[in-house]
Formats: structure tokens, C-alpha cells, sequence
DNA sequence: GATGAATGAGGGTTCATTCAT
DNA sequence: GATGAATGAACCCTCATTCAT
């Protein structure tokens, strides 16, 4: 792919991305194309349908994601501190957004995939943070991520509000 | 209001709400009527505009939600009971779908009272169950609403599930 | 017919000239029917569609002309005065409405002969008129009349604007 | 703008006004894209709404009406000729129904300015024939304007009929 | 006979998608 | 490859008309 080319695409994917955040998901294909500079055509050529765009948009995010949270769990620092970073950087995501864009498990299986991996994941930290006793152990490792899922895929999460402070707090041991 | 009108009436808020929580927020208005057994023009009789349906859904769901809450509260058994009472009948309400429908604060006045209502309502418990010493008290009455808004809120809640289990037990003293 | 039937009648008659004076032709049924503090039913019952009702209203404008220009004819004064009457009259009727409303001349064969009997009537005034020597005789009595039509049925005419006092003063020897 | 593309739009306008002068106003968007031989959603490309259609049509005729005027006022004949042609152009022009399509002065600005400028440029030429005395100077310059609105806007009007004939006759001196 | 609720065809408009330039 | 014009299905909504109360 010519470096334009993927250029464009990124900058759809962004243009896409905000949009919907500010004005909602019933921006239409046309204005993201307006918006980002480009004919209609060009979004088309990047993304068969919208479908394909939108859930561009959300690997793109969970793919972020997940590198932070990799690179975050890499270290052999307490998992309680992972944790919480991951946390931190989830309530800055929009992911409220992707949710409500492809609600459920949507078809896509690559999204799938990245979903189950990114659980497993957080509920591999929060069985690390249980046993290194940072955690509070009477709430299974599951449940914990459930709780975090909640807290951080609600509309207007943000890192430093008052709900996700109290739930770590409330985590904590 | 003729008794068959007030019948349609209540029938197209139901059919609306149903459609709405099994296949999204984006069932035409042709689609409820039809549903319903009746012509579009009867659901616009109802309901000036779709705006004018979905705000009636809200408003519907929240009046009950508010009665069973008064209902609940008159009596003088502890806040807690009363509390956990509401917070389980909440999840079985499709508040998420409220939210989605209408989201923020609507510019609908009544719908804005009854919200504040009900979270004036649910401070006023909490309080009460944090000074009966059956909820903790290390956070305010405020932020345990907002707590239970976004376990009560979050699409497929349910009143047995275990983030509801969860969310109580933690709040527990 | 009943009396209160007869008055339901007129009151509809007169609304929806009103109406239709005031708010456009495009005002609905409903809207004619709860102007006149009736049911749409009741309306129905007394004008089988929208058609029947707009030609009555013509039909009963026309009449009243019919009516007022025989009375003036009758009394044997000069033709002069007699068309100058008359056409002043016309200015403050809604013919430019009606001819909107009922454009060309209508199926309806009450309306069709009216219109031809009123043509006829100013004509013979005309006619008249140019014998006692007080109108131009130099425009052949037909073309006096769509002289006076086009200035009678434009939009806004009244009795004492400047065109009808133009177009009588053009007309007069 | 592509060459195709604003053929159609021509094309979209011509159409529109045939249509609205054969079967009245109330054609449909859906009519005039059909009978143009295209899709609604092209002529909504080109007009945001029925109303910026309509204002096209009148703005579309008026500014060729002021083309013509203009080419005739321009030499240095005498202003009766100018006036007589100007008249029995307008009197081929489907006046009449741009006045009913955007009643009296629409919102749109440059519609305003149109009409403003072709009734100032009227009277400069009815004034101007009076001083070269072919036109009767017992009317106002405004007025004899007036009067030939009335001619020429009227329903049906053509340029060699008897009304527009005798209307002239009448102004000459 | 009066009422106004119900009907549904039809109109204006939008927008995902295709395709000519 | 990029552009944006064209397409038309589908949506929201209105209103003349019918019919149950």
C-alpha cells in the first residue's frame, strides 16, 4: 500500500472516530468524507461499506489497547499497577463509543478475538493483583474484569472521575 | 380519551419499547405500527413525532420505576432493604436503552424532574442506609448513586446477574 | 334540513374562507373543522371531499355577487353606475382566491353557469354602459369585461386601490 | 462544476417548470426527477429542498427577463418600443405562476433584488416614454408599472391576446 | 347525527452505495 | 487512483377520507 494511501485510510479512520464522538453515530459517510478532506470514493475504495469502517474504528482502538496493556503487563512491577494504568488509559478510549457502534459481539471475528484476548488479559492482572494480595480476594478474577468493563466502557468515563476512583478503591485491599 | 384510544395508546408505547430493546434504537416507525396491528397515522396521532414516542417510553418506565421507589420507601423497614429493593427492580427495567434512547438530559422537562427526582430519592436512601450503618460510609451518598446508576444503566443488566450481587455486596457494611 | 344543520353548514363554508384567506389553500380539514368547532365527521357529512367544499365556497361567493349585481342592475340609474358598483364589490370579495382554488373553469356545471351568467350580466352592463355614452366605446363590450376580471381577480385587489381606481378611470369617457 | 451536471440541473429547472405549468403546482419531487429522467436524489443534489427548486425557477426566469430588458433598453430607440416589447415578452413568460409558486416578496434575497431592480428599471421606461410623449402622462410612472404587472402576471396571459393588446392601446398616447 | 380515532397512500427528504468523469 | 454526481430504497411525517364509538 503507497504511503498515501494508508495515510488516508488513518486519517479516515480519525476523522470517522471523531466525529462520531462529537456529533453522534449518525454522521454520514459524506461527511466523513468531507470532513477528512477526501471524495466519497476514496472512503469507499479504504472501506467497502460502513460497516467495514466502523469496525476499523474499533480494532483500531481495542488494537491500541492492547498494545498498552501489553506493553504495561510486560514489566514485572505489581499487577495492582498495571492494572490501574490500563484502567486509567481504558477511561480515556471511547470505548462507550465503540460499543454502542458495534453493539454485542459483532460478526467481525478478528474483534472478537481481540475481545476475548483483552479479558483474558485483564482478568490474568487481576488474578496477579488477588495473589500479590493488592486485590481484594473475595470477588472472582472474572468478575473484577466485569466490574472494570462496566466502569470503563460507560458514556463519559474518564480517568480521574469520581466513579472510576471509587471502583479501584473500592478493588483495592 | 376514548378507552380504545388509551388502549393504542399504551400498546404502541409496549410494542415500541420491545422492538426497540430486541433489534436497536433504529426500528422505523412503520415497523412499530405495523407491530402493533395499527396504521402509521394512529401512532402519529399519539405521538407527534418519533422524538415525542420515545420520550413517552422514558417517561413511562421512570413514573413506574418512581411509584415502585415511593411504594418501596414509604414504609418504615430499614433503607437498606428499601435500597436493594429498587436497585433490583431497576435491572429489570431497560434503563440502558432509556439512556441510549434519550441520552443525557433530554430537553424535555418533565423527564429531567423525574431524573432528578429519582436520584434526590436514592441520595435520601443511601443516606439513611449509611446511618442505620448498613451501607458504608466512607462514600458519599452522591457517588453511591452514581454507583448504582452505572451498574443499573449498563445494557443487560440484570437484578440476579453478578455485577448487581457484586456491586451491592461491596457497598455493603 | 335542520336549522342547527343549515348553520353548521354556513359556519364551515365561511371558516374555511377564512382560512384559506388567511393561511393559504393548503389548509387541512382537520384544521377547517376544528376552527369551526366541529368534528372532521361532521364536516364530511355536509361536503362529501375537499372538492365539493372549495366549489361550494366558490359557488356561494359567486352567488352572493350574482345576488348583489341583479339588485344593482334592477333599479334602472345608469349603466355606469351600476359597473362601478359592482366592481367595487367584486375588489373586496376573494376571487383571486377562488380562482386559485378552482382554477379554469371547474367540471362542476352550477359553477361553470355562473361564471357565464355573471360574464354575461357585466357585459350587457358594459353594453349599456357605452350607449349612454359614459364608458369608451372604443373596446368591444367582451374585452371590457376581461379588463375589469383581471383587475378584479388579482391577488389583493381592494375597491380602493389604485388600480381599480386606474382602470375605471381608463375605462370612463 | 461538470459539464453533465449542470446540464441536468438546466434540465431539472426546464422540466419543473413545464410540469408546474401543465399540471399546477402541486407536482411531486418524485414527478419532476421521473419526467426529467433521473433519480430524487439527483435533484435534491442540486436543490437542498422543494423551495430552493422553486426560487431556481423564478430567479431562472426573472434574470432572463432582465437580460431581455436590458438588451432593449440599451439602444437609444424611443422608450414606447422598448416598453411594448418588454411587455409582450413578459406576456410569453409564465409569470403568473412564479407568482404563485413564491407568493408576494419571498425570503430569498437575490428574488427580492430581481424584482426590485426589473419594476425601477419599468418605471425608467414608462417615465421616459411619457417625456417622449407616446405614453399617456395622466398615470403615474409607478402606477402605468403597476397596471402592467396586472397584465402581464395574470394567468394565461400571451402576448398577442386582446387584453395585453388593449391594455397597451390604452396607455399609448 | 356528531365525534374524533384509525387508516394508509403519498410526499419530502436523506444517505449508503455505485459509477461516470 | 480520486472525485463527486447519480441512484433509489427507506425513512419520517401529513392529510384526505372512512368508520367505530
Amino acid at each position: 500500500m503507497r504511503a498515501d494511501a494508508r495515510r488516508n485510510r488513518e486519517l479516515i479512520v480519525t476523522t470517522a472516530l471523531g466525529l462520531f464522538a462529537e456529533h453522534g453515530t449518525a454522521v454520514s459517510m459524506e461527511e466523513i468524507a468531507r470532513t477528512a478532506g477526501l471524495g466519497v470514493g476514496t472512503l469507499y475504495r479504504h472501506f467497502p461499506d460502513r460497516q467495514a469502517l466502523v469496525e476499523e474504528i474499533a480494532l483500531d482502538t481495542l488494537r491500541r489497547l492492547m498494545t498498552f496493556s501489553e506493553a504495561v503487563t510486560t514489566g514485572d512491577g505489581p499487577c495492582w499497577q498495571a492494572l490501574r494504568l490500563v484502567v486509567e488509559h481504558c477511561a480515556g478510549l471511547p470505548l462507550a463509543l465503540i460499543r454502542s457502534l458495534s453493539p454485542a459481539t459483532t460478526a467481525n471475528p478478528e474483534l472478537a478475538r481481540l475481545e476475548r484476548d483483552l479479558n483474558a488479559l485483564f482478568e490474568r492482572l487481576a488474578k496477579g493483583a488477588q495473589e500479590e494480595g493488592t486485590l481484594r480476594g473475595d470477588i472472582p478474577p472474572g468478575e473484577v474484569v466485569g466490574l472494570l468493563n462496566v466502569a470503563v466502557c460507560r458514556p463519559g468515563a474518564r480517568a480521574d472521575d469520581h466513579l472510576t476512583t471509587v471502583i479501584l478503591d473500592g478493588l483495592r485491599r
